[in-house]
DNA sequence: CCGCTGACTCGCG
DNA sequence: ACGCGAGCCAGCG
């Protein structure tokens, strides 16, 4: 399912686990991101942010790195280090109209 | 089996 | 918008 996150989008703990079945199963989405934790297993983890669009790692070093990993693909953070889900979230909230503005993904 | 901990989330104040 | 407490699932001692 994370592997699905389109780059440039970031997609929530909660999110991936309604997603994929498992609407409890909130902390064992994390629990399974960190065990890919090493060499590059090609899901784009650093997609993934809590449900207020902040970085969830413990470890600093991490933090930074994860957040470099978003900045690179073009999203943006604010003053106050959170991500704008309205606008970089995935999947896309469901505007009200019909509007077909973007295609593909 | 019990209890604690962790890349979480939600409802309240 | 931030801090708390309770409810979640998986692992481990």
């Amino acid at each position: 399912m994370v592997r699905r996150i389109p780059r440039g989008r970031v997609s929530t703990y909660g999110r991936i686990a309604e997603l994929t079945g498992n609407p409890g199963a909130v902390r064992a989405v994390g629990w399974a991101l960190h065990a890919l934790h090493g060499p590059d297993t090609g899901v784009p983890w650093h997609r993934v942010v809590n449900a207020r669009g902040r970085i969830s790692l413990t470890d600093e070093s991490d933090v930074t790195l994860q957040r470099k990993l978003l900045e690179a693909e073009g999203v943006v953070f604010s003053d106050s280090g959170r991500i704008d889900l309205r606008k970089h979230g995935w999947p896309r909230p469901r505007t009200a109209q019909a509007t077909v503005q973007g295609s593909g993904e």
